[in-house]
DNA sequence: AGTGGTCGCTAAACTGATTTAGCAGAGCAT
DNA sequence: ATGCTCTGCTAAATCAGTTTAGCGACCACT
């Protein structure tokens, strides 16, 4: 890989010059007092030679290796994943940078492993990130040196990119207010564990907080509440059958999540009520199928790109320790209509 | 980021020899005439210091940096990536190796910047991945060192890994069969343009033709064969729709890949028929979604995982340059069942 | 004539590892 | 006593950059 490439040993040697005036011209060195003519040569002969430098030999002098690290508990593999890793790479190109990633897979040995692995090629700085939005314990290994907390929190107070799952919540309750219902909206995913504990889960918590305080501020309550152990389409299909069972029908029903959102569809159709005629349907995620659905699901989009663009940024640009929120987009889709009357 | 480190000098100077001897000991070199005292001094001082090589001073001697380069057109923010990237990120590990991971997006500028900035890292070889399984033009620029393609084929006989989808052709068509279905078979997905472009899509025809070889082995025809500008539920659910007017209808539905299957689906449902009693419907890739549709779907698994696995195993171990096919395992779900007579 | 300052540039040290070449001392044979 | 080999170890070179310290030439000023 990469053998017989020019040094810049070659470089200066072809302008006729020192390494350490190669040196200083190729890195636009300030307040050097090297002649226009220097400059001219040994950006000629770099540009003759093909000269790269080699990372490995600068970085051991300078400590920076234009790599970060991206350290996932079981992130990378998941189709959520995508979007994070995408808006992290961008942000990284864009400032010159490189990703190394890696995944705990929340073992603590592998994850004792991942960390050495970073440390050891000196990376700058860590994006440590969870697939689950929650708080959790950061190894102390990585804290010699910046770290960016990315869909997680910490009580280190370190920098942390999260959806702000709160704001979608009262999107949500929102768009169906703003559809006229009322009185007649069941919620889909209430989940105690999720909403107890911050260290499995922030977004559940924060989505019902949302949707109270909108359904509050307009003197609504939920006609009612399914808890389900899993957010997955199974449990929104069982949560949708109970709830059609019940002698109220709702007019509107608000899923913590798109997987809920599947199976509720799915039970609405075998029922056969219709998509928004006889009810409505809105959520959170904007996972793919969301769109794929008949008719196409209303939700409330992780920006996951923007996360981890914004991850890189607080990263490398410094910022604030606060909790930089990233805006989660409602999509109005058909799932929406006024309730029938 | 990790300051303060040890560093070889210390480890040496602590166990009372030079640095040759210590880097003799750490790296466990034969044919040296240490003393078995020696050994132990340096093996105790390490641990004592909690040493930890500096991978850049050593690489720039060695010119081997245990990195591998992931270069993608676009996988890596597909959920299809997520099996890829955890396959070589755990063969990886194995191996003490980590990876680098760029995409290109398709973007010729994209490629160049990625490959430049992965060979000034020095990596040890770079994995070449393709979104959909297709023929492509390999980078010159890369040819340097060793290279893998992974889930595309090129002319300049690399080795490359594949998924067996020729396979995974036949044992759609061989389940359909074993079921009792043989002259109301339909299929839907038919594509010039992915089945005639080998840099389109090598998936296209192999399936294809894995699907008319088990069917002509049976002395089976296809009843309808619908041709799909895409492959997304939509083209699933338009191409069913229009399956469903015809004279005869379909005993079973052979889609191309899920997505198709889902929309698939969403037509049966609307049409009041149901899988697998009336019709039944087997597929390809097992997305995430096959498990979750109600009934699930039948459907060969592309082994992402394995893939990516794969591909890191050939590149630092070596392999054949001939094309290694992973199988894709047939997953037997709930939407196979005899015809309805 | 001597002093000081600026200009344009370079030698050499330094980063932290690996690797080559070779040295001092012991043991043995001649 | 001399030469030889073997043992156990080390000095120094090397990788390819960055950075520090400073050198010689030229000019201006006193």
């Amino acid at each position: 890989m990469g053998r017989n490439r020019a040094t810049l040993a070659d470089v200066a040697r072809r302008a006729g010059l020192s390494k350490t005036a190669a040196s200083m011209v190729l890195n636009g060195r300030e307040g050097t007092r090297l002649s226009a003519e220097a400059h001219q040569r040994v950006f000629a002969a770099a540009e003759e030679l093909g000269y790269r430098p080699n990372l490995a030999a600068r970085s051991l002098r300078t400590r920076k290796t234009a790599t970060i690290a991206f350290v996932s508990d079981i992130v990378a593999t998941t189709r959520f994943a995508g979007g994070l890793i995408r808006g992290a790479l961008d942000a990284a190109r864009e400032r010159d940078h490189v990703l190394l990633i890696t995944e705990t897979q929340g073992d603590a040995t592998f994850e004792q492993y991942a960390i050495e692995a970073m440390l050891d090629r000196q990376v700058d700085g860590v994006i440590y990130a969870a697939m689950a939005t929650r708080r959790l314990m950061v190894p102390p290994a990585i804290l010699g040196g910046p770290v960016v907390l990315l869909n997680a929190t910490s009580s280190d107070g370190l920098p942390c990119v999260l959806p702000d799952d709160d704001r979608a919540g009262r999107a949500v309750a929102t768009a169906l207010l703003e559809h006229g219902h009322r009185d007649a909206i069941a919620l889909i995913g209430r989940n105690r564990l999720k909403e107890g504990d911050p260290e499995i889960s922030l977004a559940a918590r924060a989505r019902l907080r949302g949707i109270q305080q909108a359904l509050g501020d307009a003197g609504v309550t939920l006609l009612t509440e399914s808890f389900c152990t899993e957010w997955l389409p199974e449990h929104g299909y069982a949560a949708t059958r109970a709830l059609l069972n019940r002698p109220q029908r709702p007019s509107a029903i608000i899923c913590m999540n798109d997987r809920l959102a599947f199976g509720a569809y799915q039970a609405l159709g075998e029922a056969g009520l219709s998509v928004p005629d006889d009810i409505s349907v809105i959520s959170f995620d904007d996972d793919p199928i969301a769109a794929w659905l008949r008719p196409s699901l209303a939700t409330t989009a992780l920006p996951h790109e923007l996360m981890g663009r914004r991850a890189v940024e607080l990263l490398l640009d410094g910022g604030a320790a606060e909790p930089s929120f990233v805006a989660m987009p409602l999509r109005r889709r058909r799932s929406l209509a006024p309730p029938a009357r």
